[in-house]
DNA sequence: CAAACCAATCTGGTTTACCAGTTCTAAATT
DNA sequence: AATTTAGAACTGGTAAACCAGATTGGTTTG
């Protein structure tokens, strides 16, 4: 067989493909909640991909809470109906890759909530870890180096504060991006590093004192330039 | 070689540790970003792990954006510096699955925003298909029966209508497991299913008037229940 | 001496073969 | 006829073999 390689975003494509075609096996099976779905090996050979291939695209679809594999026994439908099914692979085949907009507004709502979750949940552990992260960031700032990544695991810990796993995950999820774009769009300028220093202090104070209105209006306060940026660009 | 069938459970500790280990080896050896980790085989050789595993956790920290593989030539560090990885990469491993309360405090919030940004952004196309969702959903409540899936498909429509990639995924991550644990626990009942056909149309409307306040409003209506059982049980 | 080139080697990706529980069938037993 | 049980076939997971493009070092060529 001849083996070509495949580019990333050509790879999708073909995953996409083959969920879709999954889609229409179930409904045209009438697969319901806790069905099982034929072999792997079945399915590879029916849609004509590889076994590999197929596996990626089961646990895409097991990501998104669609599927659930059980070793040496199948694959089943999740504890969710057709009409739900084919409206969320719909969906997830439609969605394509986020522009960085869509990461700082998400960054922006998030980080509201988890700083003031963080004022009502801290722990004296969080409290300090927090402020390590702002030492950290200071003593970068004040050498006059780059302190972006500082900056972050501020961030980054307030969210380990909220207590809120699932915000938690999706501010690893989009931190990344976020950081290497800041870079190569200096978003952010040493004046305004500089200027980070009060304004993360006045945060941790807010979160210290469990003020948690507090905690969100200063935290409001130092995306004021990003908020600039996220809308009127 | 001896070959354990091992559970889902067993499988990510193993894989934590792998991670830990690739983040200890990016510190001995001083990895700074766009560097070329040693090759797969090699460091599978040297964790004592099988390949397979050690792929796994790489492509777990290619999706948080830590790493970045390329076809025939190796695996990178993505364009962040060490701080940021290793606090990363820490909260990546202490990280466990939310809780149901999580999903639903960080639902909550999401989609306060999507509705706000649907009314601001919403396309005819996002219309039709906000509407076609509260017919389905009004069709299957009038007739007694159940219509959990029908309410997500709106929800989802307004996400889609928000015209926010991450947002819109987020919703689509949580969303399954919020089903399933709404059917377990009987968050909703009969009545509230009733209450909620007139909900949706007042969102709706809102929507399609673009006054983004007012969607937020009902939106935040909608969900008196859930905030609720959210934050007093 | 520098630039072009070529082949040996190394790379992540993919296919193939194999593993050990699970599940189903049908024969054996009560 | 209903129940038990042995075993064959099937399952998702995993290890090993293989692929072809990328890299690299040394050689050749201008």
């Amino acid at each position: 067989m001849k083996i070509e390689i495949l580019t990333k975003h050509e790879n999708q494509i073909i995953l996409n493909e083959i969920i879709s075609q999954i889609r229409d096996l179930i409904n045209y099976k009438n697969l319901e909640p806790g069905d099982k779905l034929p072999s792997e090996r079945m399915l590879a050979e029916k849609f004509g991909v590889s076994r590999s291939n197929l596996r990626e695209a089961i646990q895409k679809l097991e990501f998104y809470g669609l599927l659930k594999s059980r070793p040496q026994s199948g694959t089943f439908v999740a504890d969710i109906g057709q009409v739900a099914l084919n409206g969320m692979i719909d969906d997830i085949i439609r969605l394509e890759d986020p522009e960085f907009k869509d990461l700082v507004e998400t960054r922006i709502l998030l980080e509201l909530k988890t700083c003031r979750l963080a004022a009502l949940r801290r722990t004296d552990e969080d409290l300090k870890r927090i402020e390590e992260a702002i030492q950290a960031y200071e003593k970068k700032v004040l050498n006059g180096e780059d302190a972006v990544q500082e900056d972050l695991l501020f961030h980054l810990a307030i969210a380990r504060a909220s207590g809120n796993r699932t915000m938690n995950n999706f501010m690893l999820i989009i931190t990344p991006e976020i950081i290497t774009n800041f870079e190569k769009y200096h978003v952010c300028d040493k004046n305004q590093a500089f200027l980070g220093i009060q304004e993360h202090k006045d945060i941790y104070e807010a979160i210290k004192a469990q003020d948690p209105k507090l905690a969100k209006e200063k935290m409001k306060t130092h995306f004021k330039v990003l908020y600039q940026y996220c809308y009127h660009t």
